[in-house]
DNA sequence: ATATACACGGATCCCCTATTTCC
DNA sequence: GGAAATAGGGGATCCGTGTA
């Protein structure tokens, strides 16, 4: 039969000694459709340097007699190919080894071991990659396809019959057909339990949210029953309601917010206890869980999608929230958050709460159903660049992101695969010191007036494209022509024969110029997925050569990018200061400088001349005009700090970077004194508001006006408590919260105030409180930690020593007689 | 285990010396 | 008078969180 299909979801199964991928999708009609396919399973053996004819013919042979035992599976070589490929950019002569079930390979690699063989390669990419390499049917996009209809039929066991599917096909050929719209079929989901720990309590409700279906399961019987609730006799029943609706809605994608680590497991454990099958998937089989970093929980043909993951990999470096909550992810993205409800044991919860209750879990299902929505373009974008199922796509680092993407675009390159590194490699890599990363220039404390800030277009990405810098280009000794720099404590080479991975980053920095371009003209929520995807597939490609996991790490191609870029930059600021302007400071890609009595207009045409200077792809822009900036002191030694400044542009927007002002673990309190400050400072030129308004806050605090809560110091507790070396006050509060038996774990965010003791204690540690605990804000403190430092070095550029003016002593330093 | 290095700054840790306390 | 305890100064280290 013929149809459209798009697949969302790939899985295999073994049948008869041999591997079929099982891919379940739509058709455009909206039809569930499962396709199972299956391809030819082959690793190579790259050939060392000049073996002759004779020589690889009796090679051949050899391997192609390879049978092997494996743990009772009898498997054997299929067949073997004479191929020139290219391997690390080098031509190669290889064998392409031909094997019947993907599983073996790596054992019939492992039985490899002839002289003339020099590495084997291809055997561990795992079975769904490599098919989805093999047969070109990638994730989320639409094929017309053609096959034998096997809905009905008994075979591979039957497989068409235990589907809850449409159809069932056994592909024959597929086309890749125009883009159609696809609009996936959502089910959002979460529970509400009694005890914080995975299975400890009882599931009390959960919700389900989708278009046409926004229900609320409990066995919690209340006097007035909302009409989105439904009662259920017990938690057994609530469990096998569940799997009714997931059957009957047969959503493509399950959604819930870190529901890998908490809603899913407990489902799960509670299921085991009573004894009910929770089965979710088309196949009624249960989810299974796998265990990596963390988590991860399967859903036969549904594709289970935890949004907190992704969120954090796609976007959590460009957000203000100080956390990931779905409270603050739901406020920053949906302008929406979380109903007020404080969890308590339901034991405690008085019939006229319950209502409230239930509104917030069904909320709470809304905000993660329409985050998807909100998120989904990016998520379909991923996929398709990466060419790897969403399920992964969406739990998967940059790092395996931009590993992906390479593995995905090897074939146009001819490239044979490099392999994993192993337990020892990454060893040996992760013992590497580091290397020296970027420039930073040392700033002269002061205000300054009317700044220009320019920056290099994707920096890093464009110094590894226009200098060649990966591992299939690295020259293991010195050759005339070649890019070559100080790096490593040593000169490295580069060669100039366009490599690959440089190649590649070179598509990729374009691709997101010519998106970035089209968001311009018109702004929508796909050119906008596409545009950041490509943005930061171009940003992690520099950490990717350097990090120790990848198959194509390279420490010279990391240690001579930031070497390349430290030279641009400071050619970049020399050039600048050349044309009569002073530069103030500097990070890693970007310049700020006083225009002095230049125009915006010469300024702009002084950035296109040095464009025209600079080598390859290498390219600066202007990143703003400003009309006041502050560079400050380091709070030890009157050197100028780095990474600490503001600017405030003719709009007068600010631009706050590396102040405690956007810094979580400083107090609200101290946080908006010091933005005030420095707004006030910046809008006007001068301190003299500035003065008037901290002398009348301080009064505040002084007389405890100030709510306690302004005062709460919120850090992350990033290990195990009994890990600590060093016991700072956050750890004891967190010890606090043990006690009194709230959950906290690695990531937890712990919230404190330091209170007033009686007596005079010395550590900070022992004056920390919780908010539920009683107490004062401790005055002292606040002010000599936490206000004090937050202006000191703002007011020391108008030589006013903030400690004075706040103690109310004497206000001009000794600088002024 | 799951992109990199550079940087700030608070709080504690730890060692040293001086002073106090104790017998 | 001499040993042990305590205080406090200051650099080293730990730790979390930023910038790019």
């Amino acid at each position: 039969m013929k149809t459209t299909f798009i697949p969302i979801d790939y899985d295999y199964f073994d049948f008869e000694g041999r591997n079929y991928i099982k891919m379940i999708g739509r058709n455009k009609e909206g039809k569930r459709v499962c396709v199972i396919d299956s391809c030819p399973v082959y690793f190579w053996a790259v050939l060392k340097e000049g073996i002759s004819k004779e020589k690889t013919k009796l090679l051949m042979e050899k391997v192609g007699k390879i049978k092997l035992d494996v743990k009772g599976r009898f498997t054997k070589v299929e067949k073997v190919e004479l191929h020139d490929k290219k391997f690390l950019g080098k031509s190669v002569k290889a064998l392409k080894i031909f094997a019947t079930n993907y599983k073996d390979m790596h054992d019939i690699a492992s039985e490899l071991d002839f002289s003339e063989i020099e590495k084997r390669r291809g055997y561990d990419l795992g079975f769904i990659t490599h098919y989805i390499i093999e047969k070109k049917l990638k994730p989320l996009q639409f094929y017309e396809i053609d096959g034998e209809e096997i809905s009905e039929s008994l075979e591979f066991g039957g497989i068409g019959k235990s589907l809850n599917v449409n159809f069932c096909i056994k592909l024959s050929s597929h086309k890749e057909s125009k883009e159609i719209k696809f609009v996936p079929k959502v089910l959002a989901y979460d529970i509400e339990a009694d005890d914080f720990k995975i299975g400890e309590g009882e599931i009390i409700m959960m919700s389900l949210f989708t278009d046409n279906v926004k229900k609320v399961i409990t066995f919690k019987k209340t006097n007035e029953k909302p009409e989105y609730v439904e009662y259920v006799k017990d938690e057994k029943t609530l469990l096998e309601k569940f799997t009714e609706y997931v059957k009957k809605i047969s959503p493509d994608f399950l959604v819930g917010y870190f529901s890998d680590g908490f809603d899913l497991p407990y489902l799960k454990s509670r299921a085991e206890k009573h004894k009910v099958k929770l089965a979710l998937g088309l196949d009624e089989s249960q989810p299974r869980f796998f265990k990596g970093a963390l988590t991860t929980a399967k859903i036969q043909g549904i594709v289970h999608v935890d949004l907190l993951k992704f969120i954090q990999t796609a976007y959590s470096q460009y957000m203000q929230s100080e956390t990931l909550s779905l409270n603050e992810v739901s406020k920053e993205f949906l302008g929406d958050e979380k109903k007020d409800f404080k969890f308590q044991h339901s034991s405690k919860i008085k019939e006229h709460e319950w209502e409230k209750y239930f509104e917030y879990n069904l909320h709470d299902s809304s905000l993660t159903y329409r985050l998807f929505e909100k998120f989904w373009p990016d998520m379909q974008e991923f996929t398709k660049i990466m060419q790897e199922p969403v399920f992964d796509v969406t739990r998967n680092g940059m790092s395996k992101n931009v590993e992906d993407f390479i593995i995905h675009n090897l074939e146009r390159f001819d490239e044979i695969p490099e392999k994993r590194p192993t337990h020892d490699e990454i060893g040996d890599r992760r013992r590497q010191p580091p290397f020296e990363g970027a420039f930073v220039f040392e700033p002269t404390p002061g205000l300054y007036e009317n700044l220009a800030v320019f920056d290099f277009t994707s920096s890093y990405g464009s110094v590894i494209v226009t200098f060649n810098l990966s591992k299939s280009t690295f020259l293991n000794k010195p050759e005339k022509n070649s890019y070559n720099i100080e790096a490593l404590g040593k000169k490295v080479y580069f060669s100039k024969e366009p490599g690959f991975f440089p190649e590649m980053l070179k598509e990729i920095i374009k691709k997101r110029k010519q998106f970035k371009e089209e968001l311009k003209k018109e702004d929508d929520p796909v050119k906008r997925a596409r545009s950041n995807a490509f943005k930061l597939l171009a940003n992690a490609s520099y950490g990717y050569q350097s990090f120790f996991g990848g198959r194509y790490y390279c420490e010279e191609a990391g240690a001579a990018t930031a070497a390349f870029a430290r030279q641009s930059i400071k050619e970049a600021i020399g050039n600048i200061e050349k044309a009569g302007y002073k530069v103030i400071y500097s990070d890693t890609d970007s310049i700020a400088f006083l225009q002095g009595d230049k125009t915006q207009k010469q300024t702009t045409e002084f950035l296109s001349s040095l464009n025209e200077k600079l080598p390859g792809i290498m390219e600066l822009e202007l990143e703003g005009f400003f009309k006041r900036g502050i560079w400050v002191t380091k709070r030890t030694g009157d050197i100028g700090a780095k990474k600490k400044y503001a600017l405030i542009d003719e709009k007068n927007r600010l631009k706050i970077r590396g102040f405690e002002t956007v810094r979580r673990d400083w107090c609200k309190l101290a946080r908006e004194i010091q933005n005030n400050v420095l707004r006030q400072v910046l809008n006007d030129g001068d301190e003299k508001a500035s003065l008037d308004y901290l002398k009348k806050i301080v009064k505040k605090i002084k007389s405890r006006e100030i709510p306690r809560e302004e005062f709460v110091i919120k850090t992350q507790l990033k290990k195990p408590i009994s890990e600590y070396k060093a016991i700072s006050p956050h750890v004891i509060a967190a010890k606090k919260m043990q006690e009194l038996e709230i959950p906290i774990s690695a990531g937890t965010l712990i919230e404190f105030y330091i209170a007033e003791t009686r007596e005079s204690k010395k550590l900070v540690r022992d004056k920390v409180k919780l908010l539920q605990e009683k107490g004062e804000y401790n005055i002292e403190y606040y002010l000599k930690h936490q206000i004090i430092p937050a202006v000191e070095n703002i007011l020391q550029v108008f030589n006013i020593n903030a400690e004075e003016l706040i103690d109310g002593k004497k206000q001009k330093t000794l600088g002024d007689f």
